[in-house]
DNA sequence: TATTGATGCGGGAACGTTCCCGCACAAGAC
DNA sequence: GTCTTGTGCGGGAACGTTCCCGCATCAATA
């Protein structure tokens, strides 16, 4: 049938692989004519162009793409790294965010030809030096990242989740923080709730210095004291250790325990929940939940936790958009792009019609 | 101070890379002399090496991995595609197993010199055919795996975390699963359970048939009658509904709730918990939990779940570096090998001394 | 019958590296 | 002084593609 043999054959001659000029021999072509006929170019009579198409089909023939990508001149390559998480390089895909913003970057890169090499988070030169990479997407890189410096010091175009601005071959796409920390705290307010507190990471990413000043502002607007806890590390042992500062009962605000709870940090909803609870809290009778976070568990705890979803699937598509326009086509306008966040409103912040007493209906 | 200009300059000639011939041609050499030099190999005398050295770098000579690749007749790629999930191509990075195998698998490969490119579940040709892999990791392969027969149709080297067996171009590493259930079982015997029931996928893994196959062993074995309750589909969603399931009422078993549970599906610890919460059960008072899981959560409930970790890390770990023998060396033994698991014993799965009730201590 | 133009196909260079050689020269042996 | 051996460096092919050409062939037109 086919003169590729199967699976067995002696194993001993890794028998090389059939290139292009094997099946022009074969086909009684040049290698030019066979080239022409596979990709659908040229000037070639359709018996030939067929002829040609069959004696690939049947040896089996498979183009080398390094060959390829030499001549091209492109690898059709593009690196994944995550800015944050340094000293712990690999942790990043465990956060849900982070694991749909990578899945969303392959899968767009894919279908635009390109392929997805990971790379650890904070990696320096050495890692992607010998990769001749095409580009790179750089997640949530913190201010003045090192890697965003390197990147560019190689002449390789760096594309971000963050905004990244003022420097000529950064790209980005970021979410518009302000909106979203306004729809959530406006969600709340309409619930009834009259003294949020915020949780917010202590960290340097735009998005996390965003959020804090868009609350600061809004608690002015509306005369709502200022409640921030600002958590140290990543991770759901410090952000649940925070849930339990913010609502700990403070002597200081005797007889005015918080009423509302926006998490921005990444945790796991039924931790968050779970840690509400053991400090006497029902929810969402006493306390009014909103987590920002892209965790799944979200829609499964009783009750559902509400969540602001930062899209990372739109941020990787509206990314790898603008990335491959970049390179294919060189526009070098639109270096940064705004996307919206989605609040995902479920029980846990919505107040319960009037009754005090929060009580379930037996299963 | 140097020959690049730096960010700036004119941006409308993007400038030409520098190859070697450019340095060789400054440092007044030629380029099988600089490459030499670079690379630590020829007969030099050490004030050529180290000119062309100079040179190099001061030119910022960066060499092309395309170009290397070629030339050495290996991509140095490495593809990696989950077997589950086909009908959601990219969720598998959510699940904590797959995001550490994954991670874990990248980080061993970049270490040898490979790139692991992401690939989508339950992709097919088309996806890599022009991507010239050296090899692909097919984590969780399903029974005859199309994936793995295609790969191994275009003699692509195949690695994979479950065994597939008999297989010639086919390695793997796996689990112990019969020495992780008995594990199991044999701490939850010890700690006082008699009616322990097992959740586990209705999948074709190998990895869960030889859970099912151990625990009908060790239930055979112990005298203990076999409760099972199989899930149907992956996600947190059906595994709660199974665990409602396996710890509802039971007319037919009468006063012999179960007091022991051991999930083998992949579900959010802290889900688990809360739903043996809502039927009634305390844990570890009346129910004694163990979850086969790498969510890092279970470290952060109250009381923390003991978890079956199946050490993705390992796995990966041990894979690459049989992955990267058999490319560079062609060692084709060893084709199969086995790592054990590691039960993660916490409060969740260990009676509590004495006292009936299980009074939590006051905040 | 010559001239043009279109059509069909192939030769060969190029992409940027690595590596097998071969050549020039110096130093030692006789 | 020639003959060997060794050292230091460079020429050129090769890796497998793509693509710019140029050369035939043949129909249509003058």
């Amino acid at each position: 049938m086919t003169d590729v043999p199967p699976h067995g054959g002696q194993p001993s001659p890794p028998l090389p692989r059939v290139r292009l000029v094997d099946v022009a021999r074969e086909a009684g072509l040049s290698k030019t004519t066979v080239s022409a006929a596979l990709n659908g170019t040229g000037r070639l009579s359709p018996e030939v162009r067929e002829k040609a198409r069959e004696t690939a089909r049947r040896m089996g023939y498979r183009p080398n793409a390094t060959a390829r990508r030499l001549r091209a001149g492109r690898a059709r390559l593009i690196g994944y790294v995550v800015g944050e998480f340094a000293d712990a390089p690999w942790t990043f895909l465990e956060s849900p965010y982070f694991a749909r913003l990578t899945a969303a970057t392959a899968a767009t890169s894919l279908r635009r030809g390109y392929a997805v090499v990971l790379l650890p988070a904070g990696s320096l030169q050495s890692e992607w030096a010998d990769l001749s990479l095409d580009a790179v997407v750089v997640a949530d890189p913190v201010a003045d990242d090192p890697i965003v410096e390197d990147l560019l010091a190689a002449r390789i175009p760096v594309f971000s989740d963050r905004s990244v601005e003022g420097r000529p071959g950064a790209y980005w796409v970021d979410v518009d923080a302000g909106a979203a920390v306004r729809e959530a705290l406006d969600h709340l307010r309409a619930q009834g709730a009259r003294r949020p507190v915020l949780l917010v990471p202590d960290s340097t990413t735009r998005f996390h210095t965003e959020v804090f000043a868009a609350h600061r502002a809004w608690c002015a607007e509306h005369g709502v004291p200022e409640r921030v806890v600002r958590v140290g590390a990543p991770g759901n042992g410090p952000v649940i250790r925070a849930v339990e500062t913010a609502l700990a009962d403070d002597p200081a605000a005797a007889g005015a325990r918080p009423d509302a709870l926006l998490v921005v940090a990444e945790a796991s909803p039924p931790l968050v929940l779970d840690a509400a609870r053991r400090l006497g809290y029902e929810v969402p009778g006493d306390l009014l939940l909103v987590c920002v976070s892209e965790d799944v568990t979200a829609e499964h705890t009783e009750p559902p936790v509400t969540t602001l979803s930062l899209r990372p699937e739109a941020i990787a598509e509206a990314g790898v958009e603008t990335l491959v326009a970049v390179l294919e086509h060189g526009d070098r306008e639109a270096a940064g792009v705004l996307v919206r966040t989605r609040l995902d409103v479920r029980a846990s912040s919505v107040r319960p019609a009037q009754s005090e007493c929060t009580s379930r209906p037996p299963t």
